[in-house]
RNA sequence: GGACAGGUGGGUGAGUGGUUAAAGCCAACAGACUGUAAAUCUGUCCCUCCCUGCGAGGUACGAAGGUUCGAAUCCUUCCCUGUCCA
C-alpha cells in the first residue's frame, strides 16, 4: 500500500488523496465500516460494494483470531476470499480489546494474556503474533499491537503505557519487516500513537513512531469516554507531527458532524462502530440530526428517514414502515437501518473530499459549524 | 342440570393472612451507544401532590358482605370463564 497526496486545504490541515492498495484505490479521506467479525454486520458484501461503495473496511484480530482462527481464514484463501469482499480491508489488531475486554486480560511486556470472551481459553497476544496474524488474514493495512488505556489515566501510566505501545511497534515492524517483500501494493503496518490525553505525551509518541518510517499512522485511544472536545484536542495535537506523506487513521471516531473536524485537523481515515451499531438499536443519522426511530410520533410518519439521502431506504421506505419493523424485531431493520447510516457516512467524507479538492473546504467547515454546532 | 378448574395492574403470570402498589416476562414510552463480548443496555410504566430523595395521600387483585389488630390471600352469597359429564 502506498499513499498520494492529492490536496491540501489552505487554511485548514485538511488534505484530499489516494491510498493505493492491492485490492483497489481507497478515496481519502475515507470513513471505513466496521466489520469486526469478516461481516459488516446486516449489510450484505453486495450492498457494501454496489449501493454503499464502501472502498475499504475493518476486520479484527482478536474476534477474527478466536473464530473461525487465522489459519483457517489463510487456508480458504485469505480474509478477502473467505468472505467475498474483493475490495481492501484494515485489520486492528487486538488493542482496542485490550481496553474493551479489560476484565478478561493480563498486560505485560512481553504482550497480552487474553482469555477469550467464547469459551475462557487462554491466548497470548504479542507484537510479533499480531503482525503474522494479520498477514495470514491478507489484510492489505495491518495495524501493530497497542495499548489502549481507558480514561482517565494518570500521566505516569499513560507515559508507561505509552512507551510499551512505542516498543510494541519496533517489535511489529520489526516482524513484519521480516516477512514482507516490500512491494509498493504489499500489506502495509501502521503504528499507533497513544498518550491518552496529554499532549506532550502524544508528541513523544508521535517523534518516536516517525522512526519507523511506517507508510501510515494511527492515533489511538480516543472515544475511551473523555469529553468529545478532548478527543479533538489530542488529534490535533498529534496528526501534525506525523509525516505528510502519509496517511493519518483516528481510531474509532466520531459522530457524523464530527468528521470534518477530524479532516480539518490532518486526518484521512476513520472508522467507527456508531453508524452501524446505532442502525440496529434505532438512532439513524440525517441531515437534519437523529432520528430515533422507535419515538411514536413516527408512527405514521410517511416521509423518508432522510429527506436528502438517496440511500436505497431513504429511495423506498417511509418512517412508519422502519419504525413498524423495529418495533416488530424484524432483522430487515437493521439492514436498513445499517444501510442508509453507512451512506449518510460515506456520503458525508465523499462531500468533505469533494470540497478539499474543489479549494471549498473552509466553507463546508463552517457550514457545517453553523448548523451542528459542534466546536 | 351436574363435576372439577379458575377469575391479580395494557397482556401474560408469581404471590395463598402482615416487610405487597403487588415478582418476572411481554407490550408501551423515553434514553444510551464512538479501533463491536451489543438484533445490546438503562430508565419509566394505577392516580394525585414540588417526583427533592429510603417522599406523602388516594384507589386497587371479578362483585358485595363477613372474620381479623391486619386480607389479593380465610368464610358466605352472587356474577363470569374454561374443561369434562348429562
Amino acid at each position: 500500500m502506498f499513499f498520494e497526496l492529492q490536496a491540501e486545504c489552505g487554511t485548514t490541515g485538511a488534505r484530499a488523496g489516494l491510498l493505493h492498495t492491492a485490492h483497489g484505490i481507497v478515496e481519502t479521506p475515507v470513513f471505513m465500516p466496521v466489520g469486526t467479525q469478516a461481516t459488516v454486520k446486516g449489510v450484505m458484501q453486495r450492498d457494501l460494494e454496489g449501493e454503499l461503495d464502501a472502498s475499504i473496511i475493518l476486520g479484527n484480530t482478536y474476534h477474527l483470531f478466536l473464530r473461525p482462527g487465522h489459519e483457517l481464514i489463510r487456508r480458504m484463501g485469505g480474509l478477502h476470499s473467505f468472505m467475498a469482499w474483493p475490495r481492501a480491508i484494515l485489520t486492528d489488531s487486538g488493542g482496542f480489546q485490550v481496553f474493551s475486554l479489560s476484565g478478561l486480560r493480563k498486560i505485560s511486556e512481553q504482550g497480552v494474556l487474553f482469555r477469550s470472551h467464547l469459551n475462557g481459553d487462554e491466548h497470548l497476544f504479542t507484537p510479533e503474533s499480531t503482525v503474522d496474524v494479520q498477514l495470514a488474514f491478507g489484510s492489505d493495512i495491518l495495524m501493530v499491537l497497542d495499548e489502549c488505556p481507558g480514561y482517565p489515566v494518570s500521566r505516569e501510566s499513560a507515559a508507561k503505557s505509552m512507551e510499551r505501545t512505542v516498543r510494541w511497534a519496533c517489535r511489529g515492524f520489526s516482524r513484519y519487516a521480516d516477512q514482507v517483500d516490500g512491494s509498493a501494493l504489499g500489506p502495509a503496518l501502521f503504528p499507533i500513537v497513544q498518550g491518552s490525553m496529554f499532549a506532550d505525551l502524544r508528541a513523544e509518541c508521535a517523534q518516536a513512531l516517525r522512526e519507523l518510517n511506517a507508510p501510515g499512522y494511527a492515533i489511538g485511544g480516543l472515544s475511551v469516554g473523555e469529553p468529545r472536545s478532548l478527543s479533538l484536542e489530542m488529534t490535533e495535537a498529534t496528526a501534525p507531527l506525523l509525516p505528510r506523506d502519509r496517511p493519518r487513521y483516528a481510531m474509532g471516531v466520531g459522530m457524523p458532524e464530527e468528521l470534518p473536524e477530524y479532516v480539518a485537523r490532518g486526518v484521512d481515515m476513520m472508522d467507527c462502530v456508531l453508524p452501524s451499531r446505532n442502525a440496529r438499536n434505532g438512532c439513524l443519522f440525517t441531515s437534519e440530526g437523529r432520528v430515533l426511530i422507535k419515538q411514536a410520533r413516527y408512527r405514521e410518519d410517511a416521509r423518508p428517514v432522510d429527506p436528502e439521502c438517496a440511500c436505497y431506504t431513504c429511495r423506498t421506505f417511509t418512517r412508519a414502515y422502519l419504525r413498524h419493523l423495529f418495533q416488530a424485531g424484524e432483522m430487515l431493520f437493521s439492514t436498513l437501518a445499517t444501510i442508509h447510516n453507512l451512506k449518510h457516512y460515506l456520503d458525508t467524507m465523499r462531500r468533505i473530499r469533494h470540497a478539499i479538492m474543489s479549494g471549498t473546504f473552509p466553507a463546508y467547515l463552517n457550514g457545517v459549524r453553523a448548523t451542528t454546532g459542534v466546536v
